[in-house]
DNA sequence: TTAAGATATCTTGTTGCCAACCTGCTGAAT
DNA sequence: ATTCAGCAGGTTGGCAACAAGATATCTTAA
């Protein structure tokens, strides 16, 4: 027991088995230094580490402390449901806020996937869901304007992609094959998802396509904020 | 553009746009500093952070340079198949270590799941996935004694759950719905997946019915590491 | 007695210095 | 000419001392 991931493993198991509750002041940075024979520093980074985590928070002049962990929702990955009736089904209340759209330059995975050529113009329009005023997920959906003529100006109104393609004459619409990956949020994604640096986020991209004209329509990419779900697959 | 978050911004996206290619030199954390107004320590810990998510490897009195990344394998999720049969299909030369097989003590979640008593005996049987040498997964599988008579003896010799349930004369399974999260590795897991500690692993809990008696076989937990794999789903 | 101010002490946060390490240069000895 | 020890300068790594904030206690004056 000698180094900062050892500590980390003590300190997450010891607040995840209930033995600190939500705000119980943890030992100090001196306690367990001295509790484990290691230098200061040590302890303090890996403190920093549950920081950033959200899994502790901490006070100059009076010590750290367990932070709240806020209630997972389960989330079903799969099926062709919007995102809005997933969360209607299990009762919560969510609020979309458009937060930008605007025309992208090239980019060769996405124009690739929404199948058009270099040339032609995509704007990308991103929309912030969210939970009891806490956002949960972003969700970018990449639109190409020769199929929606009307998106710069639309774009800016959209909380509800699948009201959109019907509102512009796309009636069914089927999921390509979607892929899933994990990433760590940018400066950006932070701040619209208020969360710390070491949540990982679960990105799932896919592409929807119209059933009758078989045309791409959008290009999605819905980032999740790993902490507040479990997924069901 | 004045804190770590923001630096590590600039780093990745300066790596994983080809800015600096695998083993360049990074600039040293003096030029850094200097050059974004900073600390030298927050320099530090942004390398250190990169470090730690394996973007990065420093040596001392030398610098800081870009790890080689790996290639990401294509996982499917959904479906009843094995991963030995998925990593078969994708063609890939996949090697099953067992690793341990021991009792478990009561854990409540874990005999729920089984369907089985308070008092039952559970023994937790750990594989590891390894291709090309490189570890990639842990199989976790938690069995009821009362299914598999001789599990204490077996249990250190397998190494496909598959093939031990027809061996045991099941044949055909269902599995359960599973659920999907996102953890950080303890130290024993890194250690197993030899990955660092910033890694997040991909955590996939199901059960898996026998279809004949409609009975619980098992309950498994499979951690993937998120770095080497994108999910198909 | 009470209230306000000073003080001591404990906490987390920051900084700067030095150690450990690597590399390349210089210059003397062979 | 060659070799090698020594030195200088740059790199990451570690640590100790200091700063800043919070709180309780003691002191003192009204």
């Amino acid at each position: 027991m000698c180094d900062k991931a050892a500590l980390i493993d003590v300190l997450t198991s010891a607040i995840h088995g209930g033995l600190y509750k939500p705000n119980d002041k943890l030992p100090s940075e001196n306690e367990l230094a001295d509790q484990f024979k290691v230098p200061r520093m040590v302890v303090r980074k890996a403190y920093e580490q549950l920081q950033e985590q959200g899994l502790v928070y901490a006070r100059q002049g009076k010590g750290s402390y367990v932070q709240e962990s806020k209630l997972r929702i389960p989330l079903i990955l799969t099926g062709d449901v919007s995102f809005t009736e997933k969360m209607k089904e299990l009762q919560y209340e969510l609020i979309t806020k458009n937060v930008f759209c605007e025309e992208i330059s090239y980019n060769q995975k996405i124009f690739q996937a929404l199948g058009i050529d270099k040339h032609d113009v995509v704007y990308k329009i991103g929309r912030l869901r969210m939970l009891d005023n806490c956002p949960i997920a972003i969700h970018i959906s990449y639109l190409p304007q020769s199929i929606f003529r009307e998106i710069e100006t639309d774009g800016h109104q959209i909380t509800s992609i699948f009201q959109y393609y019907r509102s512009s004459g796309f009636e069914k619409f089927t999921s390509t094959e979607s892929s899933l990956s994990i990433i760590f949020p940018s400066v950006y994604e932070r701040n619209l998802l208020n969360c710390s640096s070491l949540i990982p986020l679960l990105q799932l991209e896919a592409g929807c396509i119209d059933v009758k004209s078989g045309k791409v329509l959008e290009y999605s990419r819905i980032l999740y904020r790993s902490d507040r779900f479990t997924y069901v697959i």
